[in-house]
Formats: structure tokens, C-alpha cells, sequence
DNA sequence: ACAATTCCGACTTTATTAATATGAATTGTA
DNA sequence: TACAATTCATATTAATAAAGTCGGAATTGT
């Protein structure tokens, strides 16, 4: 029931985006060294997020990258959907749920059913624009 | 976000010995037969719910397993915690966490613990004897 | 005695995770 | 225009975990 570095990392490679946004792009380096993960990891990963359309990039020299919307246009299940893959806790009841033969009878699901529900429910409400919230409060915490 | 086999097996195994119950022992290779799943493997697992106490063994021909307690004392959380081990998404939400060193500054932290949160509720609101009952449900419906 | 079972530990195979490595393509700046 | 800083793309590796399999010892009812 874990959820991987992918999934972390693109979620603090977000948030990173949304904090330190200045309207100039911000390069890997820069999300990298704050954010403590290797560059060569977050390219992966932030090569998910570019394609999907989450961000923006721009190559060369100063190049970087921008999140393409506002950060409460982020949900925090898209993120870890996209890099993590359906939050499902077993196949047959992600959103492409794969049947099981046993399906008919099986009651476990209803298990399964209720865990997916109460995660999708977390993630889907909690937004990148909450998560800046959160970091602004822990900064005025820390400077006053 | 998966739960493995493991776990999902070991609720079967579990519910099984629940819904089958005569008052003699199950042996593994009805179970096995019954849920499809390798008897080699069962062993395994039951192995990890008899050292919990969540069984009973009875050794020798005509052997098997019963449960220990009445269904409705199992929590679905109390059997995925023994097989899965913490259900937290991240370790350093889990029961005994893990802290890591940027604890401080981390607000990703809070949605791992919401995710937490509303994943415990389900799993320990849920007891083996709901599922007995959801079981029921479903053969009267097979049967009419 | 024997067959059916639980019990135990080692082994194997496969998949996944978490990176690293190499280098090409792009672009602002000196 | 050269160069350095970047993104982009793909391949490779190392470590770990998942999902079993295998062989046989110990126990016990018939």
C-alpha cells in the first residue's frame, strides 16, 4: 500500500513549481537541489507531467520549466494518478477496473470498493493551491 | 497503492474459514481448492496468522485451521496489517514512523496522513463478520 | 503402518523500483 | 559564432520485493 518515489517526488516537483513560480522558468537544477532529489530521476518525471500537459518547457540555456495552470486546478490525484497509475488498492476496482473471473462471488471487493472510495476522495479534494497554503503557513511559523 | 497478494489472500483465507466453519478444522487444501489460490503459498500465509493467534492448528490427517475468536472480533485492518504490514502510504506516517530529516519543512506529509486516515477507517470499521454477512447476501440472491 | 495433514526453511523466478549513464537537440548569452 | 546551460530521449543497471515453488520433517487419526 505504498506509494513510490514517483508519486512523492512528482507531487514535491509540483508543489516546487507552485511556490517558487516567478513567471521565468525554473530549471531542474534549481527543483533539484532544493528539493533534495536526484536531476537525473526528476527528468523522468517530470517528462510525465510535460507530456500529460501538466507543465510547461522551455529548452536551452535559462530554459526550465512552469506549471501551465493555476495550482487550484491541480488535484493532488492527478498527480499521483498520472506517475503512480490508478490509486487503486487492487485491479478490479480501478477505473479501468480488470474483471476477475471470480467477480460473481467475490465480497472482498466491496473491501476493495471502500478503500479505493475513501482514498479517491482525499486526493481528489485536496489541490496544489492547498499544499501552497500549507507551505506558507509553515514558513510565517518558522520566521516569526 | 497496491495491496498484494498477500494480504488479499490472507482475507480470503480468512473469510473462508469464517464462512465454512463446522466446528472441525479446515484443511488447507479445501481452502485451496475453494479459492483458487496455490495450496504451497496458503501455508505461507496461514503460517503468519498462526503465529498472531489468529488461528487454531490441528495437526495430523483430518487437520486443519479454525479461527480462534468469533468473526466479528477480526477487523479487515487487523488481517492486512499482519500480511501487508503498515498500511501508511509513506513510512513516515505509519504507526511507527519513520521520521525523515526534512520532517520539518514537509507538507506533503499532511496529505499521506489524510490518505492514512481515511484508509484506517475503512479497514478498521470493516469486520470479518460484516463480510460473512455480505457473503450470505449474495448467495440468497444466487439462489432465488 | 500409512496417509493426510501441518510445519519449516531454502530456493527460484519475475517484476518493480529507483535510479545512472550517455548523448543528442535546443537556445540564450558573451 | 562558440559555448554553456538546459531540456529531451533512450538504454542500462542494481537493489528490492512479490509471488510463488520445492523438498522434506514432524504430527496424528484411522
Amino acid at each position: 500500500m505504498k506509494i513510490s518515489t514517483r508519486g512523492r517526488y512528482a507531487l514535491r516537483l509540483m508543489l516546487d513549481l507552485a511556490v517558487y513560480n516567478t513567471g521565468e522558468p525554473i530549471s531542474l537544477k534549481d527543483i533539484a537541489r532544493r528539493q533534495q532529489i536526484s536531476e537525473k530521476y526528476l527528468e523522468q518525471i517530470i517528462s510525465l507531467l510535460n507530456k500529460a500537459g501538466f507543465v510547461r518547457s522551455v529548452r536551452g540555456a535559462q530554459g526550465g520549466y512552469m506549471l501551465k495552470r493555476d495550482p487550484a486546478e491541480y488535484t493532488v490525484g492527478m498527480i499521483l494518478r498520472l506517475t503512480e497509475g490508478d490509486l487503486a488498492p487492487v485491479s478490479c476496482v480501478g477505473a479501468e477496473s480488470v474483471m476477475c473471473e471470480r467477480m460473481q462471488e467475490c465480497v472482498t471487493v466491496r473491501v476493495w470498493k471502500q478503500i479505493n472510495d475513501a482514498v479517491n476522495q482525499v486526493v481528489d479534494r485536496i489541490t496544489l493551491a492547498d499544499m501552497v497554503g500549507w507551505q506558507q503557513e509553515k514558513a510565517d511559523q518558522y520566521s516569526i
